[in-house]
DNA sequence: ACTGTATTTCCTGCTT
DNA sequence: AAAGCAGGAAATACAG
């Protein structure tokens, strides 16, 4: 029930994170003057604590919205606002994501740059959140027990899923199921509030994880990162990533209906295992923290964890044996540290950053 | 074109 | 017996 708030908050606080608080606040004499376009008008209240455009997602900005943003900036950057083409500032949060550095270099000059890298911090951090959506879409999915036929991967289910999909043009923003927009009534795709459904066989005995059937991750499988969707496409030819896999019939059939998948550089696999530690309240069930302090965490759910990765690796082979394999070889890098004797228990090594407590707190 | 990185995949053997 | 761990080997996409 409480799944969409839950995940509003949390991209919220990556907001809050990301811009401090105590700069948070929008110069109101600069926006008043913006805001004198016809249909730009701020609603003062929103402007009181947070800017109207705090724990939103880009996309659904308001011209109003985006335009205060717009403003946040200038006033922080000191900017001569006076430079800024504002006949060009009056669009909303979905025609600012689509613009071009060179585009908003053009309209707000040198700012342009600033705005650019920060549009896309915001948009980055909801990407990163992106298996989050997923599985709590999943999660909702499987409980309402829609794919009975998942072991055979029901090619109409997928189609139809798919066709969902591609026929919302926030999809890819993959907040559409959270964001205000949302309709309230819509909370069936929200999860329990537990943030997850609690698996009976997640507890922290030895890493047994009953999954969800791996073939019902692949029916999710998203395409995150909206950036490279079209890339995509285009380099189908490719093979994919890691040595051939040996083809056994089930994994042939399996593979023939499979996109083309490779996934963009940016996350390692370690900084995903982190961010979903950093998010207890949605990687409930899934990984936890064995001693906080010290970088220690055990996977609870491994095989989901695995899914989880391959979803956004665009592998829908992915298991925990082969990311397991991937996370041995931090040991010698670093990044983790070996934990002996322990199952499914690792723990983050000198090499492997923003985990600790302060770095968290210190996020900006 | 080449090289290094970061996986991905498969494998054998061992431990729990 | 099954699951997990260890680590070698090979393959690959991608960035520089």
């Amino acid at each position: 029930m409480a799944g969409s708030c839950e995940i509003s908050n949390i991209f919220s606080n990556y907001i809050s994170a990301m811009y401090q608080p105590e700069e948070a606040q929008p110069p109101m004499e600069l926006l008043a003057h913006l805001g004198k376009e016809d249909n730009l008008a701020l609603p003062a209240e929103t402007t009181a604590e947070k800017p109207a455009w705090f724990g939103e997602l880009p996309y659904f900005w308001s011209k109003a919205q985006v335009l205060e943003w717009i403003s946040y900036h200038v006033e922080k950057n000191k900017y001569d606002a006076s430079a800024i083409n504002f006949s060009c500032c009056n669009m909303d949060g979905y025609t600012l994501c689509h613009c071009t550095q060179e585009q908003l270099r053009l309209i707000f000059g040198p700012l342009g740059d600033e705005l650019y890298t920060r549009l896309h911090e915001i948009v980055s951090v909801s990407d990163e959140l992106t298996w989050i959506i997923d599985l709590l879409e999943k999660e909702d999915m499987s409980s309402q027990e829609i794919f009975q036929d998942s072991e055979l991967g029901n090619s109409c289910t997928k189609e139809s899923l798919e066709e969902m999909k591609s026929t919302n043009p926030f999809y890819q923003a993959d907040f559409s199921y959270v964001s205000g927009a949302l309709s309230p009534g819509s909370s069936d795709i929200s999860v329990s509030g537990t943030g997850m459904s609690h698996s009976p066989n997640s507890q922290d005995s030895g890493g047994s994880d009953i999954d969800p059937d791996p073939t019902e991750v692949k029916l999710f499988s998203s395409d995150d990162g909206f950036a490279d969707y079209d890339k995509e496409d285009v380099k189908h030819g490719k093979r994919k990533r890691g040595r051939p896999r040996k083809f056994s019939k089930e994994n042939r059939d399996c593979l023939e209906t499979k996109k083309s998948k490779h996934s963009p550089r940016g996350t390692h696999l370690w900084e995903f295992i982190r961010d979903i530690l950093l998010h207890p309240e949605l990687n409930e069930g899934l990984m936890k923290w064995e001693d906080r302090r010290e970088g220690v965490f055990k996977f609870l759910r491994s095989e989901a964890v695995a899914q989880l990765w391959g979803q956004k690796k665009k592998n829908s082979s992915m298991t925990y044996e082969k990311l397991s394999r991937a996370m041995r070889y931090y040991y010698k890098r670093e990044i983790l540290e070996r934990v002996d004797g322990r199952r499914l228990v690792y723990k983050f090594g000198k090499n492997s950053s923003g985990w600790k407590e302060e770095e968290v707190l210190n996020r900006n």
